[in-house]
RNA sequence: CGGGGCGUAGCGCAGCUUGGUAGCGCGCCUGCUUCGGGAGCAGGAGGUCGGAAGUUCAAAUCUUCUCGCCCCGACCA
């Protein structure tokens, strides 16, 4: 493809509402055009990336046996009903919905369990049509109540979701290896860092869940890593073991402490500086919302450690949980934010504990009067204690459960995320079949979903100088870039053009930059667009020789323009075969 | 949803306090010269200042409403 040819403009400045790396190259580049909040053009470099990333997709997906179908991202509203999702999508506000002209209920699909269980139910009567996995990549809708970071998060994207169907929960577990192996192959093959987190299930519900992140700083998750004995875990799941808290010197009676504007364990601090952090403990208010009512809940923690919202909403089976305002807080407690606590609640309170309280004896508690806490509290001698268990939010150097190594907390982006489902959908749905002894029973299902404009986008995050992208070669707008110095003369334009032919004719995607530009803006921009492989035919090209000059650097050679196109071809080569 | 900020040429911005016929850089067009890290000179095109209403002789500028975009969001009882 001859650049000068091409409908190809880049930006001199970046855009100053781009947050992230990825997000001002893309738009630099002219990768991306954004429509509106979160919603992208992309553009003919963009596409050929993404149309990569969906080849590699596909070639792993078929490899393992998977079948592409193409589901409508129009559905009605009564397949979500179904599987009771739809209040909890629309109470999220995440879901596109809105009425047809005849007044139906429809919506535009953030995922597909519905449409791939219905599509099934239909033909699925016996035990032998299973094992069977099917995949889709298709333009996902998700109202997100705050896209950003251009692809990142975006409200229209490109995702390719897969759906596995099996006979019992064994096989389902096989189905789910199965597709474990072909993400990372996946990943893999398109040149990326990445780490496979235990993960939370979320909206989509059902039991095992793993994540695949992008290790990248500016990922939007948090990930608890431990490198010596390989956990890995988003920290919205991560366990861990903390220290035990120190004990009291002597048994002390309880009793109300004066802690005039005390709101925070810090200023708690500052009153009793012989108190360890651990033997306070803070009572956290939540406004929980579940399908058809809502309350407030306290929670407890020790001092030092932070709760983990939604281990709390798990537990809780709740839609949402959000920290109460100043409001419910007064209603709750009788008194300012800052002195909530476990004695004197408002009645009907729930009162739940991290597991982290455990042991924790004589402490400080909030009093629920202003101004006022209570000190020398134990469980079992001034309240009992409450319902406990693991809320609580792993941090930087906690021990891991087996007590083996040390926990690191590292940021990622991510762009896969695998489920067991079981028969979460196929039982609300009714999706049967006849199992070898005849009786009727529902699918086992796992369902696989791959952010493919994320992935692009995580792969510039990953992949970037200050000059501009660095694409890993599978990946690449265009595997190879003949950067041609002068425009007009003839001995370049000979060797150039034979080189882009021999190319061409090789099968390989290779971009002439043969515009009547200065050699300034002819580098920048191959460094802005970042194609891996590059050939500069210039100065030499009457003795035949190119300059090799790869994207990510190293240093520039002057070979032969015949070797020059026997390296392309077999880094070319060697990429395909990975 | 709450808080903050911003909408002026394709892109990045100034002008607004103190109303008086809209400016800069990049990009674009034409010509000549240049040609190895965003070339130089000369000439030129391009904007109902997000939208609506109001105040005024006069509104990008003041007022009200509205739409859009960006950022932040309880650290913790």
């Amino acid at each position: 493809m001859k650049l000068s040819q091409m409908f190809f403009v880049t930006l001199r400045e970046e855009p100053s509402d781009a947050e992230v790396r990825s997000h001002a190259l893309m738009v630099k580049a002219g990768f991306i055009h954004k429509l509106a909040a979160g919603i992208y053009v992309y553009g003919p470099l963009m596409w050929r990336v993404l149309r990569k990333v969906e080849t590699i997709v596909r070639e792993e997906h078929d490899r393992a046996g998977c079948q592409e179908l193409l589901m409508p991202a129009l559905q009605p509203r009564e397949i979500w009903d179904e599987s009771d999702r739809w209040d909890r999508y629309v109470a999220d506000g995440i879901l596109y919905h809105f009425q047809d002209g005849r007044g139906r209920d429809v919506c535009l699909g953030p995922t597909h369990e519905e449409v791939i269980t219905d599509f099934v139910k239909a033909r699925l009567t016996s035990y032998k049509q299973m094992p069977f996995t099917l995949y889709q990549i298709q333009t996902k809708f998700r109202d997100e109540i705050r896209p950003r970071f251009g692809l990142m998060r975006g409200r229209e994207f490109v995702m390719k979701d897969a759906y596995s169907f099996d006979v019992d929960a064994e096989t389902m577990a096989k189905s789910y290896q199965m597709m474990r192996e072909v993400y990372r192959r996946i990943f893999s093959r398109c040149g990326l860092r990445f780490t496979p987190v235990e993960a939370d299930a979320g909206a989509i519900g059902g039991s095992g869940s793993e994540e695949f992140m992008v290790d990248a700083d500016t990922g939007e998750d948090a990930i608890a890593v431990c490198h010596d004995t390989g956990y890995a875990a988003n920290v919205e799941k991560a366990v861990s073991r903390i220290p035990a808290p120190p004990e009291p010197p002597a048994e002390v009676a309880m009793h109300k402490e004066p802690t005039p504007n005390a709101k925070s364990c810090d200023d708690l601090l500052a009153l009793f500086p012989d108190l360890p952090v651990e033997r306070m403990l803070k009572t956290v208010i939540y406004k929980v919302t579940w399908a058809d009512r809502e309350a407030p809940v306290a929670v407890m923690a020790r001092g030092d450690r932070e709760l983990n919202e939604v281990k709390v909403l798990n537990h809780l089976d709740a839609l949402n949980v959000e920290l109460a305002d100043e409001k419910l807080v007064k209603e709750v407690t009788g008194a300012e934010v800052g002195f909530a606590g476990p004695i004197g609640l408002k009645d009907g309170v729930r009162l739940l504990a991290d597991a982290s309280v455990e042991g924790v004896k004589g402490f400080l508690c909030g009093g629920n009067e202003t101004d006022t806490h209570y000190l020398d509290v134990w469980f079992g001698r001034d309240l009992e204690q409450p319902e406990t268990v693991d809320f609580g939010l792993v941090q930087e150097g906690d021990q891991t459960v087996d007590g083996n190594g040390t926990i690191t907390i590292t940021r990622g982006i991510e762009v896969g995320h695998i489920f067991q489902l079981g028969t979460k959908y196929s039982e609300s749905m009714n999706l049967r079949f006849a199992a070898e002894d005849g009786k009727l029973g529902p699918a086992w299902m796992g369902c696989y979903g791959i952010g493919i404009s994320r992935t692009a986008a995580a792969a510039i995050e990953q992949g970037h100088d200050e000059n501009g992208m660095i694409w890993p070669l599978p990946i690449a707008p265009y595997s190879a870039m003949l950067i041609q110095m002068r425009h007009g003369d003839e001995v370049q334009d000979a060797l150039a053009q034979e080189m882009h032919d021999a190319l061409e004719g090789a099968g390989i995607d290779v971009l002439w930059d043969d515009r009547k530009q200065g050699a300034g803006a002819k580098f920048k921009d191959a460094d802005l667009i970042g194609v891996p492989l590059r050939i500069v035919v210039g100065r030499d090209a009457k003795d035949r020789r190119v300059e090799w000059k790869p994207r990510s650097g190293g240093e520039t050679e002057v070979i032969g323009a015949d070797e020059a196109i026997e390296r392309v071809k077999a880094a070319v080569a060697e990429a395909r075969s990975a």
